[in-house]
DNA sequence: TGTGAAAGCGGTCCGAC
DNA sequence: GTCGGACCGCTTTCACA
């Protein structure tokens, strides 16, 4: 799919805010709201658009703490690794795994109330995961920018 | 602000589609379509919905690379803080920059096109900031979960 | 807080350009 | 790919338990 300078634009205002109507989207693109209506359908339809969702803002929920954890596994088979993926895709703490180059295999991305409940996590949740090698913990100390938006 | 079972539903269900009408939700939560619609408002004033958004597929746009950065600053002053923090949340390429505890004083995460991209933004913008010290780079082989969505 | 009903507005579809 | 109009259903408000 391609897109003109219309179509980002528009992405860039639904990443922003997903509640906007048809019709001031259509006044801040210069267009009908049927133009801009057809365009957010072709972009649902296509699966540029994912989904509409609700953020949370974590401080207000009781889950400031954040930590990202490096994860090494004992061995690569493809078992161990499949394992270990559905393991840890599981956990609610965890909000994000990726496996990456380097060091370590993993980098996930671990929310909780306290350092306290990571410890438990850690303990109770994370270890006992079958075949981890393992961990390097880092904590968040700031967020400086966090955005679900990408701009093109 | 405090959260009764109903509450916790409604958030669960938001933060993953948040283009159901109330109707729908009122039918899951077995409630009426004013009294989630309350709720809802609730959440909306008190801040803990922080946003509506539409998610993009990093897929379909050509941003397919991910990396994560570790960042070390030459000096710790609150001046070169600042600066760092200021130029790097320009960057469109950053979609996310903590302050994290460890050897390294940042992680960041960056989202390009390919490594030819990737090389690009090391250099011409990411190193041209002022008072960086050292960086490492891993890139993301496989993402295996990412979620926006905070499970209470 | 909860409910149902009434009102108003926006999303959606249509035929035309 | 765009337009305006018309319909229908949802959001929003209200009086009330």
């Amino acid at each position: 799919m391609t897109f003109d300078t219309t179509d980002i634009q528009l992405l860039h205002y639904l990443q922003a805010d997903a509640k906007q109507t048809t019709k001031e989207l259509a006044h801040k693109l210069n267009l009908s709201v049927t133009a801009v209506y057809e365009r957010i359908k072709k972009l649902e339809r296509s699966g540029v658009i994912a989904q509409y969702v609700a953020l949370v803002d974590k401080n207000k929920i009781d889950r400031s703490f954040v930590a990202f954890c490096h994860i090494k596994l004992v061995q690569h088979t493809q078992d161990n690794i499949v394992k270990f993926e559905r393991e840890v895709t599981s956990l609610k703490e965890v909000v994000a795994c990726y496996h990456i180059s380097g060091d370590y295999d993993y980098l996930l991305k671990v929310v909780v109330q306290d350092m306290e409940k990571f410890r438990d996590f850690m303990v109770k949740k994370l270890t006992s995961i079958s075949h981890i090698g393992s961990t390097h913990s880092m904590f968040v100390i700031n967020e400086v920018k966090h955005t679900t938006a990408i701009r093109l």
